[in-house]
DNA sequence: ATATCGAATGCAAACGTTTGAAAAAATAAA
DNA sequence: TTTATTTTTTCAAACGTTTGCATTCGATAT
């Protein structure tokens, strides 16, 4: 009774008693349609809401419009920036971004990839979870390959495969940044790093790495502590760097979230940042201009980012003959704030 | 050449010089088929990678498994805390969540609706746009509901439908915290409220204004400050306030992040957090624990609204006859921290 | 040998739409 | 009126899969 199935094209050709085709054409404003036929077709179907069935469509022309964006986590700024930019340039173009969160868990992205290429999606972009990474498994990635599905890897990528990944300059980032607090004047460096393994955890920390050691400056064990990325996993490391017999006078935090968590315990040792200790994060979150002090943090073009990858799977699909892979790699920006400008 | 066509169920058939229909059921284990017939079939299968079109089951069975989530921002802490409480319950049921975001944008909004219409989505979860509240137009609604297409309601409701909702109570949330502010003694409470038009902001505001009232206190128009729920657009009021001849002693803002902000600029200016001014959140974000002093705030189980709208959908989907239309109303709690904390 | 049964497989329709080619209808020219 | 031409409409196939109902084939019982 209250099935409410959808109106059809049959619908409307029962009800004027001519051909699915005649009304199909009619509605697509195909020139060889009757003007009248035409008129009174399409004002019906406006009246009793119409709407195609793109499913059909879909299964026809092979084409569903739709793309899989499949992320670890989107709790972040950077990983909504980056949606954000994939959704300004793809959007227009007709395209529905299919988000997948995969909260790091390998089975979850291999079932979110075998589902996306079970609806023909037509293209994927990707940021690899912590357990695939870890675990090194990438079978889950041969069958998208093999399908020549699109895939372009966002910032976390993986380096046995051949495909276009666009990916912020971390290694540069972090640098940067230790370059900074060394030219301020700071002796003694922590780091409190992402998780292992991820790309951006090891390029942040070979850039930290690297800096201390182009300045002659020792790379101890004890001041590089793990964290998860969010504010409460900085507690406890921040605490255990500040109770060393030799404390830090500096700490650079993987990302903003961390940077944050290592303020509020220096700030609980009543120690002053940045006449005590230099503050550093990574990402330049909305939030991070307006901690007190300000943080200073490494900008990650998310949005653009995004837009890269919108526009190397565009390459792909608009390119004629075989795919070119193209790797994007888009600098990240030291931007300087209160918590390391001392004089 | 490179065409790569996907293995069709054909294609195997061919194969094995058999029908279509016996690789449909050697691959579903139908138990008519032949032991050996079917290890072969669902072998090959394997072995050339089939996947089977969803697209096409999709048309067959008028079933999609896609589920629309429209929303606003994806941005904020509480509205990834939404999708990740549908994320828990839909995606082990086999549902895909296909994320929308409108940035408040009605067009852009009503564009989302037609087209999950369109793809056949089994359920809409919505979190109407500012623009769409402001403009009062609802017929991007009527087709929806026509369609008798499930749709939630998520957070910003729209009173005028008959349709089931999930909420947070703003309303007591705010009132608690303003009157949590009176009793610690504070005289004068401002308030950095949201966007006008917003069932969000208005509740936060009417509940803050009836506490006000209850306690027999004044409310105040230069008192009351506007912002669009962003960091940055709570300094200049803040400011402004700080500026008066009689400057509020506490200000409760309609989020984290506008607290935050307001925050900044009491520390700017020199004053005491919580002596000489006390603050005030809403959210109960991540870094509101974390912030120094640690924010006073208004938890919102986003979780558990994104969890319990799942559950309204599923109670339609299932529901024997017609649907049943629920609303549904979380408590939001008070969180006390540093930020409030004067004896 | 014939009827009966069971197992295994095939046929054909269905989902909703588009589209080239053919057919029908209307119009113009002879 | 007949033929040629143009306009309008219909037919049929296609996309990939499932499924109720035949059909086939061999085996068993009569």
């Amino acid at each position: 009774m209250n099935s409410s199935r959808p109106i059809t094209i049959k619908d409307i050709a029962r009800r004027f008693r001519c051909s699915p085709s005649t009304v199909s054409r009619a509605l697509n404003d195909h020139p060889a349609i009757n003007e009248d036929t035409r008129k009174n077709i399409q004002e019906y179907a406006r009246e009793v809401g119409y709407q195609r069935n793109e499913v059909s469509l879909s299964l026809l022309n092979k084409k569903t419009a739709s793309l899989g964006v499949v992320v670890p986590t989107i709790s972040n700024y950077y990983e909504t920036a980056v949606i954000e930019g994939l959704h300004t340039i793809l959007q227009p173009l007709g395209y529905t971004l299919n988000i997948c969160v995969t909260n790091e868990n390998y089975m979850l992205e291999k079932e979110y990839l075998s589902k996306l290429l079970s609806n023909r999606t037509e293209g994927i972009f990707l940021s690899v979870s912590q357990e695939t990474y870890d675990s090194g498994y990438y079978e889950h990635l041969e069958s998208v390959i093999q399908r020549k599905t699109p895939l372009i890897f966002i910032d976390r990528e993986y380096e046995d495969f051949e495909t276009s990944r666009a990916t912020v300059d971390d290694y540069h980032g972090a640098f940067a940044a230790v370059e900074h607090l060394i030219n301020i004047g700071y002796k003694r460096i922590a780091h409190l790093k992402g998780p292992n393994g991820l790309t951006v955890s090891e390029q942040r920390l070979k850039g930290y790495v690297d800096c201390l050691k182009k300045y002659d400056m020792p790379v101890q064990e004890e001041l590089i502590i793990n964290t998860n990325f969010k504010v409460e996993s900085a507690i406890v490391p921040t605490k255990r760097l500040l109770e060393m017999a030799a404390p830090p006078d500096a700490i650079f935090g993987v990302n903003d979230q961390v940077a944050i968590g290592a303020m509020r315990v220096v700030k609980d040792k009543e120690l002053k940042i940045p006449q005590e200790v230099g503050l550093i994060g990574f990402d330049n979150s909305p939030i991070s201009a307006y901690t007190f002090p300000s943080l200073t943090t490494v900008s990650r073009p998310g949005r653009k980012i995004g837009m890269e990858a919108s526009r190397l799977f565009l390459n792909q699909v608009n390119g004629a003959g075989d795919f070119i892979h193209e790797s994007i790699v888009l600098p990240s920006e030291l931007v300087i704030r209160e918590s390391t400008l001392r004089i």
